[in-house]
RNA sequence: CGGGGCGUGGCUCAGCCUGGUAGAGCACCGCGUUUGGGACGCGGGGGUCGUGGGUUCAAAUCCCUCCGCCCCGACCA
């Protein structure tokens, strides 16, 4: 009998998310730093995947890596108005070093673009330094009223890509380059979790920025997620850091800027969006383990020739599969299934003396838990046979939040109906009113706007709230 | 920052109301039997009861102080 260590998600979903991150292992709530999470091997394991994938397409998008401080002069946070009033409420300063007062305090990053902006106004100089365009991976910290792991932590760990370019169109196309080509085809393809693209309000755009583009994802209780932000920022960091090159015609211009970021809330994503009342469910692509192979034996003799066969079996996995042979002998076979399905292995061999005898393996699918997901197949072809569960694995499980996200939202055409529809999912709305009705709606309703969809329906409707004739759409959600 | 809850072996908690010198389950260690969906028996180790003070013959228990953490809201990648 499986032990009651997850709570069921329609129980408390909160809980079950908690429960999932303690049970898999990924991380522990840093209790004596506030806030703070320790990300266990599993955790991070599954981050270093993600980077690597991201890191990936960040090249191949023209962009290198460099590293710049983890504190900033606190002065420069304050240069860009609406920045200083975005941030200063939630960052950390460093008062004191050396044993002394300083004499300007310094801040913890919350985000790099005050101190980058410092840089880049020396560095360029001529339109040909341009464009430029860095990324960097860090940590950050941000003191957050209330936490939970990897959605909202103190401190975190992101890539932030800075760019400076020479015109608002090429600073637009980057924006958007990073949102198709790196953001929303990273989360797609990799973990799985289909996205909405689209553009912030006013009221959510990033504080200092011209226009944020944002990919929005659902989590299994309806609720929205922001899994990664690109953000236009105009001329506004350039001016506030003095950002200026000459341009063909020899007149001073101030740069066109860019940011975008995405963190390790992503790997909150991931839990909410696949995950089940039995473990973590991962996707083959960001799984640090792949398949799992459990040896069954009852004496050494048994152990020998079931430990040859598992030997043969995974020569030709190397380079091919990530894989374990979980051979240790402090655990009946029930335990270790019960714990790799927690920790979201995506795919399980199991092989005894009857396997042996037989020339086959017992294999178990992560995504269907429980009988279903298990069959006999043949050792022959065992290797290409996985490879291509794998695969159809990860397929199935985009499939599976695709259709869960789309029977989950809905368009709305009354109040009324937003307000019910905000309860289960997305709403789908026609829009044409400001910030001050959309801060009231979220009084109201405590859903936001959390996007206008880039793919518009091309008609023309009345807004859910003013009633007023629009072409605008835009998506109503409860967020984390 | 408002509202609530909680600090007792590694973990989850009981004991507190009604004061009498600390317990359970899990985990851990040893030995043996086990091993195809979270094995079992026997033996064993481990706790300044968050901190400081007070009341008392006696405090985990009653009173006060401080600290910390968690949950729910408002704010946010």
């Amino acid at each position: 009998m499986p032990k009651d260590v997850i709570t069921q998600r329609s129980v408390d979903y909160n809980q079950w998310y908690l429960d999932i991150v303690r049970e898999a292992d990924l991380a522990e709530v840093a209790e004596v730093v506030r806030g703070c999470i320790v990300v266990k091997a599993h955790g991070w394991a599954i981050w270093e995947l993600m980077q690597r994938a991201l890191d990936e397409r960040i090249k191949a998008t023209g962009h290198a890596n460099v590293q710049f401080p983890l504190l900033i002069p606190k002065s420069f946070i304050m240069k860009e108005a609406q920045h200083v009033e975005g941030f200063a409420p939630e960052v950390a300063e460093v008062t004191r070093a050396g044993g002394e007062e300083l004499a300007e305090p310094y801040v913890i990053r919350p985000t790099s673009e005050t101190i980058i902006g410092y840089f880049y106004s020396k560095w360029i100089r001529s339109y040909r330094d341009l464009p430029l365009l860095y990324n960097q991976w860090a940590n950050v910290m941000r003191w957050e009223m209330r936490t939970r792991p990897f959605l909202r932590t103190a401190e975190f760990w992101w890539q932030e890509g800075h760019t400076a370019h020479a015109t608002e169109a090429e600073a637009e196309e980057e924006t958007l380059r990073i949102l198709h080509e790196v953001y929303a085809d990273f989360v797609e393809k990799e973990m799985a979790v289909p996205v909405i693209r689209g553009l912030k309000t006013e009221k959510e755009k990033f504080p200092g920025a011209l226009r944020s583009y944002c990919i929005e994802a659902m989590m299994q209780d309806g609720r929205a997620l922001q899994a990664g932000t690109s953000h236009n920022l105009g001329q506004n960091f350039a001016r506030a850091f003095d950002i200026t090159f000459t341009d063909q015609n020899n007149t001073i211009q101030y740069a066109w800027t860019t940011s975008w970021g995405v963190s390790t809330r992503l790997i909150g994503a991931l839990i909410m969006t696949h995950s089940d009342d039995e473990g973590l469910v991962l996707p083959p692509r960001l799984a640090p383990i792949q398949v799992v192979v459990v040896p069954i034996y009852k004496n050494d003799e048994e152990r020998s020739a079931v430990m040859a066969a598992v030997t043969r079996m995974t020569a030709e996995w190397k380079g091919r599969l990530r894989f374990k042979v979980d051979d240790r002998d402090n655990y009946s076979p029930g335990y270790k299934f019960n714990e790799w399905e927690l920790k979201g292995v995506p795919v399980r061999i199991e092989i005894g003396p009857k396997d042996v005898a037989k020339e086959t393996v017992a294999l178990a699918r992560r995504d269907l838990p429980g009988k279903t997901g298990k069959s006999f197949v043949p050792q022959a072809g065992l290797t290409e046979r996985i490879e291509a569960l794998l695969s159809e694995m990860q397929t199935a499980l985009f499939q599976r939040a695709l259709a869960f996200r789309e029977a989950h939202t809905a368009d709305v055409t009354t109040y009324e109906e937003l307000k019910a529809q905000v309860e289960r999912g997305f709403a789908r709305a026609f829009w044409a009113g400001d910030t001050a009705d959309e801060k009231r709606i979220q009084e109201e309703t405590r859903a936001t706007i959390r996007c206008i969809p880039l793919e518009q329906p091309g008609i023309t409707g009345r807004c859910v709230y003013t009633g007023r004739e629009t072409d605008r759409q835009v998506i109503f959600a409860r967020a984390y």
